[in-house]
DNA sequence: GCGTCATCGTGGGTCCGTCCAACAGTTCGC
DNA sequence: GCGAACTGTTGGACGGACCCACGATGACGC
Protein backbone atom coordinates (compact mmCIF):
# COMPACT_ATOMS: atom_id res chain seq x y z
CA UNK A 1 0.00 0.00 0.00
CA UNK A 2 1.36 3.53 -1.11
CA UNK A 3 -0.44 5.26 1.62
CA UNK A 4 -2.48 4.70 4.66
CA UNK A 5 -5.66 2.74 4.25
CA UNK A 6 -7.37 4.91 6.20
CA UNK A 7 -5.96 8.52 4.71
CA UNK A 8 -9.17 11.01 3.08
CA UNK A 9 -8.56 12.34 -0.18
CA UNK A 10 -7.51 16.05 0.77
CA UNK A 11 -10.21 17.03 -2.23
CA UNK A 12 -12.92 15.96 0.27
CA UNK A 13 -11.46 16.90 3.59
CA UNK A 14 -11.34 21.28 2.75
CA UNK A 15 -14.68 21.20 1.16
CA UNK A 16 -17.48 22.39 2.78
CA UNK A 17 -20.65 20.61 1.65
CA UNK A 18 -18.10 17.46 2.62
CA UNK A 19 -17.32 18.64 5.63
CA UNK A 20 -21.23 19.34 6.09
CA UNK A 21 -22.40 16.15 5.14
CA UNK A 22 -19.83 14.20 7.11
CA UNK A 23 -21.01 16.49 10.23
CA UNK A 24 -24.41 15.75 8.78
CA UNK A 25 -24.52 12.22 9.07
CA UNK A 26 -22.90 11.98 12.60
CA UNK A 27 -25.25 14.33 13.74
CA UNK A 28 -28.35 12.35 12.80
CA UNK A 29 -26.97 9.01 13.85
CA UNK A 30 -26.47 10.69 17.66
CA UNK A 31 -30.25 12.09 16.95
CA UNK A 32 -31.67 8.52 15.91
CA UNK A 33 -29.89 6.64 18.49
CA UNK A 34 -30.53 8.50 21.54
CA UNK A 35 -34.01 9.36 20.30
CA UNK A 36 -35.35 6.31 19.82
CA UNK A 37 -34.00 5.48 23.14
CA UNK A 38 -36.39 7.69 24.45
CA UNK A 39 -39.01 6.15 22.66
CA UNK A 40 -39.37 8.99 19.37
CA UNK A 41 -37.88 10.39 16.00
CA UNK A 42 -36.82 13.17 14.15
CA UNK A 43 -40.63 13.76 12.73
CA UNK A 44 -41.89 13.57 16.07
CA UNK A 45 -39.49 16.16 18.00
CA UNK A 46 -40.44 18.34 14.60
CA UNK A 47 -44.37 18.39 15.17
CA UNK A 48 -44.40 18.28 18.55
CA UNK A 49 -42.60 21.59 18.99
CA UNK A 50 -44.90 22.63 16.23
CA UNK A 51 -47.99 22.31 18.16
CA UNK A 52 -46.26 23.28 21.50
CA UNK A 53 -45.10 26.76 20.00
CA UNK A 54 -48.00 27.59 17.50
CA UNK A 55 -51.06 25.30 18.66
CA UNK A 56 -53.51 23.18 17.46
CA UNK A 57 -53.30 23.00 13.45
CA UNK A 58 -54.25 20.69 10.72
CA UNK A 59 -52.09 18.19 9.11
CA UNK A 60 -51.32 20.26 6.00
CA UNK A 61 -50.11 23.17 7.52
CA UNK A 62 -48.15 21.06 10.60
CA UNK A 63 -46.54 19.35 7.82
CA UNK A 64 -45.40 23.23 6.08
CA UNK A 65 -44.35 24.30 9.24
CA UNK A 66 -42.21 20.92 9.74
CA UNK A 67 -41.12 20.90 6.15
CA UNK A 68 -42.55 17.12 6.10
CA UNK A 69 -44.21 15.94 2.98
CA UNK A 70 -48.35 15.96 3.67
CA UNK A 71 -48.20 12.04 3.52
CA UNK A 72 -45.18 11.59 6.08
CA UNK A 73 -47.29 13.89 8.45
CA UNK A 74 -49.56 10.78 8.27
CA UNK A 75 -47.82 7.98 9.04
CA UNK A 76 -45.90 10.43 11.90
CA UNK A 77 -49.26 11.74 13.46
CA UNK A 78 -50.51 8.21 13.83
CA UNK A 79 -47.61 6.79 15.48
CA UNK A 80 -48.25 10.10 17.86
CA UNK A 81 -51.76 8.93 18.02
CA UNK A 82 -50.96 5.35 18.98
CA UNK A 83 -49.30 6.59 21.75
CA UNK A 84 -51.67 9.20 22.79
CA UNK A 85 -49.13 11.88 22.67
CA UNK A 86 -51.48 14.33 20.54
CA UNK A 87 -55.61 14.20 19.35
CA UNK A 88 -56.55 13.93 16.26
CA UNK A 89 -60.48 15.39 15.44
CA UNK A 90 -62.34 16.44 12.76
CA UNK A 91 -62.49 20.34 12.17
CA UNK A 92 -66.20 21.39 12.22
CA UNK A 93 -65.90 24.50 10.41
CA UNK A 94 -64.07 22.51 7.50
CA UNK A 95 -64.55 18.53 7.33
CA UNK A 96 -61.62 17.88 5.11
CA UNK A 97 -59.61 19.01 8.30
CA UNK A 98 -58.33 17.43 11.25
CA UNK A 99 -57.89 19.44 13.90
CA UNK A 100 -54.19 18.08 16.06
CA UNK A 101 -53.80 18.82 19.57
CA UNK A 102 -50.76 18.28 22.05
CA UNK A 103 -52.02 16.04 24.79
CA UNK A 104 -50.22 16.45 28.02
CA UNK A 105 -48.19 13.46 27.77
CA UNK A 106 -47.24 14.80 24.47
CA UNK A 107 -45.71 17.59 25.95
CA UNK A 108 -44.20 15.82 28.42
CA UNK A 109 -42.34 13.93 25.97
CA UNK A 110 -41.36 16.75 23.99
CA UNK A 111 -39.91 17.75 27.07
CA UNK A 112 -37.83 15.14 27.35
CA UNK A 113 -36.63 14.95 23.95
CA UNK A 114 -36.12 18.46 24.29
CA UNK A 115 -33.44 17.59 26.92
CA UNK A 116 -31.89 14.78 25.01
CA UNK A 117 -31.56 17.16 22.31
CA UNK A 118 -29.69 19.76 24.02
CA UNK A 119 -27.27 16.98 25.42
CA UNK A 120 -27.02 16.00 22.03
CA UNK A 121 -25.36 19.40 20.85
CA UNK A 122 -23.31 19.48 23.88
CA UNK A 123 -22.10 16.44 22.85
CA UNK A 124 -22.05 17.13 18.73
CA UNK A 125 -20.49 20.09 19.40
CA UNK A 126 -17.86 18.97 22.37
CA UNK A 127 -14.72 20.65 20.81
CA UNK A 128 -16.07 23.92 19.95
CA UNK A 129 -15.87 26.70 22.62
CA UNK A 130 -19.03 28.45 23.37
CA UNK A 131 -18.21 31.38 22.04
CA UNK A 132 -17.43 29.31 18.93
CA UNK A 133 -20.61 27.52 18.78
CA UNK A 134 -22.24 30.93 18.46
CA UNK A 135 -20.65 31.76 15.69
CA UNK A 136 -20.84 28.16 13.65
CA UNK A 137 -24.75 28.95 14.63
CA UNK A 138 -24.89 31.95 13.26
CA UNK A 139 -23.13 30.96 9.99
CA UNK A 140 -25.35 28.37 9.67
CA UNK A 141 -28.15 30.46 10.25
CA UNK A 142 -27.32 32.78 7.43
CA UNK A 143 -26.88 30.03 4.54
CA UNK A 144 -29.84 28.17 5.47
CA UNK A 145 -31.95 31.83 5.16
CA UNK A 146 -30.45 32.56 2.39
CA UNK A 147 -31.32 29.59 1.14
CA UNK A 148 -34.33 29.35 2.53
CA UNK A 149 -36.69 31.83 2.81
CA UNK A 150 -37.61 32.93 -0.95
CA UNK B 1 -54.83 29.65 11.31
CA UNK B 2 -53.13 31.68 14.43
CA UNK B 3 -50.10 31.85 12.61
CA UNK B 4 -48.10 31.94 9.62
CA UNK B 5 -48.63 28.42 7.84
CA UNK B 6 -44.95 28.75 6.89
CA UNK B 7 -44.16 29.61 10.41
CA UNK B 8 -41.00 27.35 11.91
CA UNK B 9 -40.67 26.43 15.16
CA UNK B 10 -38.06 28.32 17.44
CA UNK B 11 -36.59 25.38 19.29
CA UNK B 12 -35.37 23.75 15.42
CA UNK B 13 -34.39 27.56 14.08
CA UNK B 14 -31.85 27.66 16.80
CA UNK B 15 -30.65 24.19 17.51
CA UNK B 16 -27.24 23.28 15.21
CA UNK B 17 -28.17 20.12 14.66
CA UNK B 18 -31.26 20.78 12.83
CA UNK B 19 -29.25 23.48 11.35
CA UNK B 20 -26.69 21.71 10.05
CA UNK B 21 -29.60 18.62 8.74
CA UNK B 22 -31.15 22.09 6.66
CA UNK B 23 -28.20 22.61 5.18
CA UNK B 24 -26.98 19.12 4.51
CA UNK B 25 -30.23 18.36 2.47
CA UNK B 26 -29.92 21.65 0.49
CA UNK B 27 -25.60 20.24 -0.16
CA UNK B 28 -26.97 17.13 -1.16
CA UNK B 29 -29.73 18.01 -3.51
CA UNK B 30 -27.33 20.62 -5.01
CA UNK B 31 -24.74 18.01 -5.56
CA UNK B 32 -26.74 15.69 -7.12
CA UNK B 33 -28.79 17.60 -9.37
CA UNK B 34 -25.40 19.24 -10.39
CA UNK B 35 -23.35 16.19 -10.64
CA UNK B 36 -26.22 14.02 -12.62
CA UNK B 37 -26.42 17.29 -15.04
CA UNK B 38 -22.70 16.19 -15.34
CA UNK B 39 -22.83 12.44 -15.62
CA UNK B 40 -21.81 11.49 -12.19
CA UNK B 41 -22.77 11.22 -8.25
CA UNK B 42 -21.22 11.57 -5.10
CA UNK B 43 -20.03 8.42 -4.72
CA UNK B 44 -18.22 8.89 -7.93
CA UNK B 45 -16.11 11.46 -7.24
CA UNK B 46 -15.02 10.23 -3.92
CA UNK B 47 -13.69 7.23 -5.52
CA UNK B 48 -12.02 8.99 -8.52
CA UNK B 49 -10.40 12.24 -6.04
CA UNK B 50 -9.50 8.94 -3.82
CA UNK B 51 -7.54 7.03 -6.54
CA UNK B 52 -6.22 10.54 -8.09
CA UNK B 53 -4.64 11.02 -5.04
CA UNK B 54 -3.31 8.20 -3.71
CA UNK B 55 -2.77 6.24 -6.74
CA UNK B 56 -3.89 2.63 -7.61
CA UNK B 57 -5.74 0.57 -4.80
CA UNK B 58 -7.52 -2.26 -4.15
CA UNK B 59 -11.64 -2.01 -3.32
CA UNK B 60 -11.76 -2.46 -0.11
CA UNK B 61 -9.57 0.39 0.78
CA UNK B 62 -10.67 2.18 -1.34
CA UNK B 63 -13.92 1.89 0.17
CA UNK B 64 -12.00 2.84 3.83
CA UNK B 65 -10.41 5.92 2.13
CA UNK B 66 -13.82 7.20 0.99
CA UNK B 67 -16.20 6.10 3.73
CA UNK B 68 -18.08 4.14 1.80
CA UNK B 69 -19.28 0.53 2.16
CA UNK B 70 -17.27 -2.57 0.30
CA UNK B 71 -20.85 -3.60 -1.32
CA UNK B 72 -21.92 0.22 -2.01
CA UNK B 73 -17.98 0.09 -3.78
CA UNK B 74 -18.75 -2.87 -6.13
CA UNK B 75 -21.61 -0.95 -7.96
CA UNK B 76 -20.14 2.76 -8.09
CA UNK B 77 -17.39 0.81 -9.97
CA UNK B 78 -19.56 -1.22 -11.95
CA UNK B 79 -21.06 1.98 -13.44
CA UNK B 80 -17.49 3.72 -13.66
CA UNK B 81 -16.01 0.69 -15.58
CA UNK B 82 -19.20 0.95 -17.55
CA UNK B 83 -18.16 4.37 -18.81
CA UNK B 84 -14.63 3.46 -18.76
CA UNK B 85 -13.28 5.86 -16.25
CA UNK B 86 -11.55 3.23 -14.46
CA UNK B 87 -10.46 0.06 -14.92
CA UNK B 88 -10.19 -3.33 -12.66
CA UNK B 89 -7.78 -5.96 -12.92
CA UNK B 90 -7.13 -9.07 -10.91
CA UNK B 91 -3.89 -8.17 -8.21
CA UNK B 92 -1.58 -10.99 -9.79
CA UNK B 93 0.09 -10.93 -6.08
CA UNK B 94 -3.27 -11.51 -3.99
CA UNK B 95 -5.71 -13.09 -6.45
CA UNK B 96 -8.43 -11.77 -3.87
CA UNK B 97 -8.20 -8.56 -4.81
CA UNK B 98 -8.97 -6.37 -7.75
CA UNK B 99 -6.66 -3.24 -8.87
CA UNK B 100 -8.57 -0.22 -9.42
CA UNK B 101 -6.81 2.21 -11.78
CA UNK B 102 -7.96 5.75 -12.76
CA UNK B 103 -8.25 6.15 -16.82
CA UNK B 104 -7.43 9.15 -18.77
CA UNK B 105 -10.87 9.49 -19.09
CA UNK B 106 -11.67 9.24 -15.75
CA UNK B 107 -8.82 11.84 -14.56
CA UNK B 108 -10.78 14.26 -17.14
CA UNK B 109 -14.27 13.25 -15.56
CA UNK B 110 -12.50 14.53 -12.39
CA UNK B 111 -11.48 17.78 -13.24
CA UNK B 112 -15.02 18.44 -14.63
CA UNK B 113 -16.73 17.24 -11.11
CA UNK B 114 -14.01 19.25 -9.76
CA UNK B 115 -15.23 22.14 -11.38
CA UNK B 116 -18.77 21.44 -10.94
CA UNK B 117 -18.26 20.83 -6.95
CA UNK B 118 -16.18 24.80 -6.51
CA UNK B 119 -18.63 26.48 -8.37
CA UNK B 120 -21.53 24.45 -5.40
CA UNK B 121 -19.42 25.58 -2.48
CA UNK B 122 -19.52 29.16 -3.93
CA UNK B 123 -23.41 28.82 -4.09
CA UNK B 124 -24.13 26.84 -1.36
CA UNK B 125 -21.79 29.74 0.70
CA UNK B 126 -22.98 32.75 -0.93
CA UNK B 127 -23.99 35.03 1.71
CA UNK B 128 -20.86 34.28 3.27
CA UNK B 129 -17.48 36.52 3.24
CA UNK B 130 -14.45 34.69 2.63
CA UNK B 131 -13.10 35.31 5.88
CA UNK B 132 -16.63 33.67 7.36
CA UNK B 133 -16.13 30.63 4.72
CA UNK B 134 -13.02 29.43 6.21
CA UNK B 135 -14.32 29.87 10.18
CA UNK B 136 -16.90 27.97 9.09
CA UNK B 137 -14.92 25.20 7.24
CA UNK B 138 -12.48 25.74 10.10
CA UNK B 139 -15.20 24.74 12.67
CA UNK B 140 -16.00 21.85 10.48
CA UNK B 141 -13.13 20.58 10.55
CA UNK B 142 -12.47 20.35 14.06
CA UNK B 143 -15.95 18.98 14.73
CA UNK B 144 -15.28 16.36 11.67
CA UNK B 145 -11.96 15.43 13.54
CA UNK B 146 -13.43 15.27 16.55
CA UNK B 147 -15.31 12.45 15.62
CA UNK B 148 -13.93 10.69 12.92
CA UNK B 149 -10.45 9.94 14.01
CA UNK B 150 -10.39 7.70 17.17
C1' DG C 1 2.01 -29.26 6.55
C1' DC C 2 -2.55 -27.96 8.33
C1' DG C 3 -6.23 -25.71 10.65
C1' DT C 4 -7.99 -21.46 12.08
C1' DC C 5 -8.96 -16.90 11.41
C1' DA C 6 -9.00 -12.63 8.68
C1' DT C 7 -9.67 -10.42 4.38
C1' DC C 8 -11.58 -9.63 -0.29
C1' DG C 9 -15.25 -9.09 -3.81
C1' DT C 10 -20.00 -9.69 -4.47
C1' DG C 11 -24.92 -10.06 -3.88
C1' DG C 12 -28.70 -9.80 -1.22
C1' DG C 13 -31.56 -7.08 2.07
C1' DT C 14 -32.95 -3.15 5.69
C1' DC C 15 -33.79 1.36 7.27
C1' DC C 16 -34.57 6.37 7.32
C1' DG C 17 -35.60 10.63 5.18
C1' DT C 18 -37.35 12.88 1.28
C1' DC C 19 -40.36 13.26 -2.44
C1' DC C 20 -44.06 12.43 -6.03
C1' DA C 21 -48.61 10.71 -8.03
C1' DA C 22 -53.10 9.75 -7.48
C1' DC C 23 -57.62 9.65 -5.34
C1' DA C 24 -62.16 10.99 -3.01
C1' DG C 25 -64.10 14.34 -0.24
C1' DT C 26 -64.58 19.19 0.60
C1' DT C 27 -64.36 24.22 0.21
C1' DC C 28 -63.46 28.54 -2.32
C1' DG C 29 -63.57 31.95 -6.15
C1' DC C 30 -66.30 33.98 -9.27
C1' DG D 1 -73.46 26.65 -9.98
C1' DC D 2 -69.00 24.99 -11.63
C1' DG D 3 -64.19 24.56 -12.01
C1' DA D 4 -60.07 25.33 -9.32
C1' DA D 5 -57.72 24.61 -5.21
C1' DC D 6 -57.08 22.32 -0.85
C1' DT D 7 -57.07 18.16 2.60
C1' DG D 8 -56.10 13.59 4.25
C1' DT D 9 -54.60 9.18 2.85
C1' DT D 10 -52.49 5.37 0.31
C1' DG D 11 -48.81 3.60 -2.35
C1' DG D 12 -44.72 3.85 -4.28
C1' DA D 13 -39.93 5.70 -5.73
C1' DC D 14 -35.42 7.20 -4.65
C1' DG D 15 -30.59 7.89 -2.62
C1' DG D 16 -27.52 7.29 1.12
C1' DA D 17 -25.85 4.55 4.67
C1' DC D 18 -25.67 0.18 6.75
C1' DC D 19 -25.52 -5.00 7.69
C1' DC D 20 -25.11 -10.01 6.82
C1' DA D 21 -23.69 -14.13 4.43
C1' DC D 22 -21.25 -16.44 1.08
C1' DG D 23 -17.16 -18.55 -1.56
C1' DA D 24 -12.52 -17.77 -2.58
C1' DT D 25 -8.10 -16.57 -1.00
C1' DG D 26 -4.33 -15.28 2.13
C1' DA D 27 -1.82 -14.95 6.75
C1' DC D 28 -0.38 -16.94 10.87
C1' DG D 29 0.38 -20.33 14.67
C1' DC D 30 1.98 -24.57 15.67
Amino acid sequence: MTTGDDARPARLSHTPSWLISQVSTHSHRLVHERFAAAGGRGYHYRLLAALEEFGPASQATLGRRTGIDRSDVVAALNELAARDLIERAPDPADRRRNIITLTTAGRRQLERLDGVLTQIQDELLAPLSPAERDQLTGLLVRIADHHGSP
